[in-house]
DNA sequence: TATGAATGAGGATTCATTCAT
DNA sequence: AATGAATGAATCCTCATTCAT
């Protein structure tokens, strides 16, 4: 024991100690198995009785394994929940990207995205209300959300922008502003009536044409001037 | 988490036996003192550390009296904090109606129902917070907060049918879906700038111009009719 | 929640967080008993089953008290033996101190400084293996240990000196050296013969004569004149 | 802690069920060099972190083995080190014999032995305090450390009394009792000041030949005589 | 009312050891 | 022989809540 060593040396040493091999990939395919069970019965767990109601134990129950096992490829409930939102959540805004060969004008665009979003919304209901909730409390859950929202408003502001360059858009509102308010607003309906499913009986076609028309009338958008641009700038899209 | 799940489920299986007198109004001075002094520690504990985080022994450190006195006034922590709820942010609604005397059209009237709600946000902010941690596991606080909010989006709406009637906004727009864009856009912005404090440095006047810009935008809104009805409606504001 | 908390909270923080009152002086005689307890139990306990066998549910057991009582007094099992030793051991070097009035000669002083030294190792046998148990690897109690050592050596030495200045000691040994050596003899010949009870059989009296002997002689001491000088350094214990 | 108890009593319940082969000698050259590995490993990690704080785990991670190898060579952790005790600490003794050539008087040998001892102990300074830690509560290694000290013990008191038969020394003294404080003396010594290092400015020589005078002066050694008996006793090493 | 001591269910985590491959 | 996944008993510690005074 090198002298100056933690006091006692029993517990306390071990549980201040780096996590033994806790997190690493598994080297087998059973091990790489057991992995997938537990991120699934945690999905699970976490879904039905949120983040702050499932014990360790849930997750090892409703996968089948015992305790300690949990402990061999997550060294805690939060680095599991984290990695299951890395997975379900990341690519999210991938997602929303408008394929290359989309044929509509901007406001097709938009409303296009913004259907991506929603359905996805809808597809990971009962996760990503847990991912708000973790959100609350957790810095590390937080800033990521708050990364994603970052990329997402400056998606939309250089959207704005370029219109404006176009003269499609008014020049004299603030791209930035109009922005952060345009995502606050897609952002809060999705949550609220997509995944607390406050109202279930929406038509998200109508929900989808009112937003995209709020946000196109918020920059008196003109679409004749925004579409001329378009077509100059993809042309290969336009090819017959 | 089931909805309808107990807030956090710690202590699920604890005695939810006989309570005394718990939560009755104090019958002496001394009595209601104490009552307060455990209110206002909680507020500061909560808006310090969290709900989560606070400890019944927290707050009665903070107020500096036993930890068997909290129980005489309040059953359990999440009583105190609906106590808190009600004295804090029940009038917030009130807060924002419009005096009888303002001078101004609907488009002012608009952006200065949102200053006031803006303020008061900024105002409670540490609270707020809080709030909207405890609303996403439980489900008296969530629908406390639902509530709220749906009386908010029903003033929206209802501004936005009569706007519609006088025909000063589009009558082919859904005024509730638009109602319902609104606060998702208004709560979320607040939330995210004001609350979260994601940037402190905004200029809330550009803000509300915006917002109120974007509504107005989003009704097609006739100022001019609107104003003509307003006149007719309520003249004793004009007279002078 | 203070932006900037640390991640959970729920129970990280908790953790983490300074411990409550813990180690606290409690208000009431009936704590002060339920301590006295405690610390009566963990002896108990320690002696029985060593230190690291020892768990705090023993002896809350062994004291009659719920597990939770004993977090309220002592944070640790670490500190509750802290405690232990201070209270047990601590005045034990005081204890050798000879007193005022006593009669005999540099040696004789020497013999009953010895006496008590070991006759308190035998009252606190048990407790004092634990005590030697855990300074192998805390660092803590390892350095207390330590210091006592040196303070048990700094009187060895100091009399060495004095002797030898007297010219009652042999002038060209290292007082320092030879200190050392007396005490690693004599903690050694307590701790194997009287502490581990290597052999139970021993007469205190002839050990004590034979350890003073081989002081005595590794001095190369000469009472006569140790003696002169005594009795001119401290007249007035010789008043008849 | 009572004697025969447990290690540490972590794993008390623990399946101490059929092992398989463990501890046997490994038949092949490769099974060989993996327990060489391992025990390598574990007196690495057993002097780096002390044998409470060290895990199978660690010395496996160490050895570069996976964990379930260490079971074909060690039933348990107390094994390994047992085993690691015996080859490094084993023949200790033995290193302290004089040679059959060695040149000098009795004290000459006296403090010979004394050197090696001491040169011993530095060498194995960070395996040693782990054995005397162990000692501390592990009752085989105590009974270990016993039977080491009794031989070594046996060895200086048959010194002693045959230097009162030669009437090279006191008839007077205990035999028995100067041998054990001297053995008291000289492991307390090295303990404190090799082992643990309390004084790492040590001159080795100056601490020998004070030890070795303290020792001839509590026997009241005359070394004349005692030389003159060796001459007779020992003629052959004075051939030449 | 107020106090503060006592309770004990509850959940996280570790790690020696076994086992299937 | 070697691997590394799986096990689960064991222990620590917290804190909401009750109780005796």
């Amino acid at each position: 024991m090198a002298t100056g060593e933690t006091t006692n040396g029993k517990r306390k040493g071990a549980r201040a100690a780096a996590r033994p091999q806790a997190d690493s990939q598994p080297r087998t395919t059973r091990g790489r198995k057991t992995r997938e069970r537990l991120l699934s019965a945690a999905r699970t767990m976490f879904e039905s009785k949120g983040f702050l109601d499932t014990r360790v134990s849930d997750i090892c129950d409703e996968a089948g394994l015992a305790h300690g096992t949990f402990y061999i490829y997550f060294p805690t409930k939060e680095d599991i929940f984290y990695t299951l939102v890395d997975e379900v959540v990341a690519d999210r805004f991938l997602l929303t990207a408008v394929p290359d060969d989309f044929e509509g004008n901007v406001a097709d665009r938009f409303a296009y995205t913004l259907r991506q979003y929603f359905d996805e919304m809808r597809r990971a209901k009962d996760f990503s209300r847990i991912v708000e909730q973790v959100a609350t409390f957790d810095e590390h859950m937080r800033e990521n959300r708050m990364a994603i929202r970052r990329k997402f408003r400056g998606r939309i502001q250089h959207g704005i922008e370029r219109l404006q360059q176009q003269g499609a858009a008014d020049p004299d509102i603030s791209a930035e502003l109009t922005a952060e308010a345009m995502v606050a607003m897609i952002n809060n309906f999705a949550y609220i009536n997509l995944i607390l499913g406050e109202r279930d009986d929406l038509d998200l076609d109508q929900v989808v044409a009112t937003l995209t028309n709020i946000w196109a009338r918020s920059l008196s958008l003109d679409i004749e001037k925004a579409n001329a641009n378009d077509a100059k700038r993809a042309p290969k899209t336009r090819k017959t």
